[in-house]
DNA sequence: GTGAAAGCGCTAACAT
DNA sequence: ATGTTAGCGCTTTCAC
């Protein structure tokens, strides 16, 4: 039961560890006698040996960890927690299928410690609704480490963004409630140009736009907006909004890739393509150094 | 930009790397003189000094890092990534708050791979639904690793399980449909144990009870079920179930904190404090190795 | 073909 | 009070 190392392999097998090295990680150019190959495995196999991934980093400078790492806010609601699930959950499938372990982190949005970037040596890391205020502190300290972040519009050329086309799915909004009066519900984002972004695309003023605080407040703004018809950014808002408000005069952006959460009397917008497979695909990119002069610094997925 | 080391700080304090680690890790019974001791400290800072965690890891035999391994299954629901979303998001933030880093981890239900435990030599593992056809296989991999079994009957005296109180909710919800008939519909749990005992305290037969194999046949039985009351087990089910059933004759135990989300008309059952802070407190007290004869295997989280 | 040895960045026992 | 040294488990150069 206790821990078995190359070297007990080594010993076992009357080798050095180098060749069991060799052995194990199948080195090119070292031609082994398949005599030994199989002993060495026949061995490693017997005493169930696992390799310390801790040790391999060390010396080879890389962790294969990468890191997702979500700003948040202390007060945000409960629904905050789900929005990410989906994208949360399929990233991290995609990279542990390509070999990577990942490390999830949350970072106080008030005060981002992102620490563990360069103490955990992460070969990449995904950012989530970055604080602007405090990114370009941050950033400076990891030029070198592959970022992509998401939902985030940061006026830097020096990154890549990912994040759903906003601008299209409000004007397909705007469509389907013409020409009716209407209000925008969202989220307080941490990233605060992406909400400007959003609130520009509504063509409101800021009376008909209320950034979420909390249910109560979200129930009393819905109650004075009874008869407009309401865009909703997020499936789960749209949700709480539904127990507030009429389902058939809600029109629900969906950037959570869950629309089917959702009663079916209300209006859905969703977009194409997961954004995890196009964030996890710069990611391949900029930890291979590959085409990263062909790519886009912002990365829109389009609206269905 | 480059990666500073102890090594550097050294070089340039004049003093041997020990004493930088000594001063650094703030080493107990290690007299320093204060001058030295604040150059050092200086100097760190000033060349913005980062610890690397994997060579810590290595001789401290502790890597800090605790995993949170999701069992899943490739055909399930996309609601099934939302369950778990806010049990996650609480447990990272315990466990970040006390100094550890998360790895998250899917594993293919059907044939669940948990070499990262080894690998990573993570301090601690929570395992949620856990598969256990092939759970001893693998827990006999790693006795020596604190685990903690989310949502998972296991028939182990060696294992601590964390779970909601299933009996006493279900209890509650028949006290609520009374007198009236009544059917169940639950998730095809990938521990057939805890459905087990879900279908068996719910006291009815296997044509009421409905474990959800898609969104599609869900609707069906429910169609079928017209007339009588439901019980759901779990909220976000409950609001894909919501959308062909009439609410009103719906009770939902909402076993993923987030009964909110379900619309008012719905009745709920919830737990009382969060399975993270139990699930945490237990990993705790294994890591330190502390009362764990006082401490039961099963900790149920009792209905509100 | 194989292995000795250096070294990744750090800690800790032991000298001095 | 500080430094020397021996590792932790692994990879890789270079010599044999």
């Amino acid at each position: 039961m206790k821990k078995v190392t190359m070297k007990n392999i080594a010993e076992m097998a009357n080798v050095s560890v180098a060749t069991v090295s060799y052995i194990l990680n199948n080195v090119k150019n070292q031609s082994i006698p398949t005599e030994t190959r199989e002993r060495v495995l026949e061995i490693a196999k017997n005493l169930n040996y696992i390799p310390n991934l801790a040790a391999r980093s060390l010396v080879k400078q890389k962790t294969g960890l990468v890191g997702i790492l979500v700003n948040k806010d202390v007060h945000q609601g409960f629904w905050r927690n789900l929005q990410y699930a989906q994208f949360i959950t399929e990233l991290e499938s995609l990279l542990t299928r390509s070999g990577y372990h990942v490390v999830l982190s949350s970072l106080d949005a008030s005060n981002p410690n992102p620490q563990i970037i360069l103490e955990r040596k992460l070969d990449g890391v995904f950012l989530i609704d970055a604080n602007e205020d405090t990114f370009y502190h941050i950033s400076r300290q990891f030029i070198a480490v592959p970022l992509v972040v998401i939902d985030s519009v940061i006026d830097d050329p020096l990154f890549f963004k990912v994040m759903p086309d906003f601008e299209s799915a409000l004007e397909k909004a705007k469509v389907l409630v013409h020409p009716h009066p209407y209000f925008l519900v969202m989220e307080q984002f941490n990233n605060k140009q992406l909400a400007k972004k959003i609130k520009k695309h509504s063509n409101l003023n800021e009376d008909d736009i209320y950034m979420v605080k909390n249910e109560r407040e979200l129930a009393l703004f819905l109650e004075k907006n009874k008869g407009k018809k309401g865009i909703v950014v997020n499936e789960f808002l749209g949700s709480i909004a539904a127990k507030y408000f009429s389902p058939d005069d809600l029109i629900v952006i969906c950037n959570s890739e869950c629309p089917d959460i959702l009663t079916p009397s209300i209006q859905k917008i969703a977009f194409k393509s997961p954004k995890s497979t196009s964030a996890f695909e710069v990611m391949q990119k900029l930890i291979q150094n590959n085409d990263l002069d062909k790519l886009e610094k912002y990365i829109l997925i389009g609206v269905n």
